[in-house]
DNA sequence: ATTATATATCGCAAATATACGATAAAAAGA
DNA sequence: TCTTTTTATCGTATATTTGCGATATATAAT
């Protein structure tokens, strides 16, 4: 793989795609649940609910940080994360507008 | 990586999570868009589009049929792919249900 | 029958993702 | 100050993904 290919896309694909993937394993899906649910938002309590260790919930948490979809604050010795639902929103109109886009021609044709 | 820790965690996590992997590719995303807009889907004119050898995109068709997003049907030496609309819209029913179960609490503490 | 065309698959190389133990860093508590 | 607690990061091992050339296969065309 001499090249990454990913760049020869329209830009608007690679963002959509750079979320998919951020959403792509079903640690971070749990994670932003966990997020939602609670209203501490701590990264020690998300290390207790998760079957994985504390180095592997802290790399997911800074994915998951990286796509803007959680932003957190130190808070002491301890981490505050929590979800940005403006940059969510905005991921779900992406969507959306894939989805719409593919719906609208109708063309099943196999 | 001694275990696969996917299984580990819910079921409708895991397929979430394994439908966002199927758009985590720009080069994916552009194949749908080319279902939706052509009225023929010959795997050869996907070819011609995307900047990728053929063996590539034709990799990329197996995973997209592999998730259900689309189907193929074999045309003389020709392929035939289209959209599967139907597992698209259960799809976009759980993504949605994602965006739903994270928005009601919106307890943003950071 | 032979050739051309279209696509899938194999095999390989390189890149990326996943997972974790060990350790560093930073603040709270004794 | 020393210890404990909490989290991030480093290093490493393994798995998966991405990409493509070469080749196999199957049909159409000549």
């Amino acid at each position: 793989m001499a090249l990454n290919k990913k760049e020869m896309f329209e830009k608007i694909d690679q963002e959509l795609a750079e979320f998919a993937k951020a959403i792509a394993h079903p640690a971070r899906i749990a994670i932003l649940k966990v997020l939602a649910e609670k209203n501490s938002c701590i990264c020690g309590e998300i290390v207790e609910v998760l079957p994985l260790a504390q180095a592997t919930v802290s790399q997911h948490l800074k994915e998951l940080k990286n796509v803007g979809l959680i932003q957190g604050s130190i808070n002491g010795p301890k981490s505050c994360y929590c979800i940005n639902y403006s940059k969510f929103i905005k991921f779900q109109e992406a969507f959306n507008g894939l989805f719409i886009h593919l719906k609208n021609q109708n063309n099943n044709c196999c």
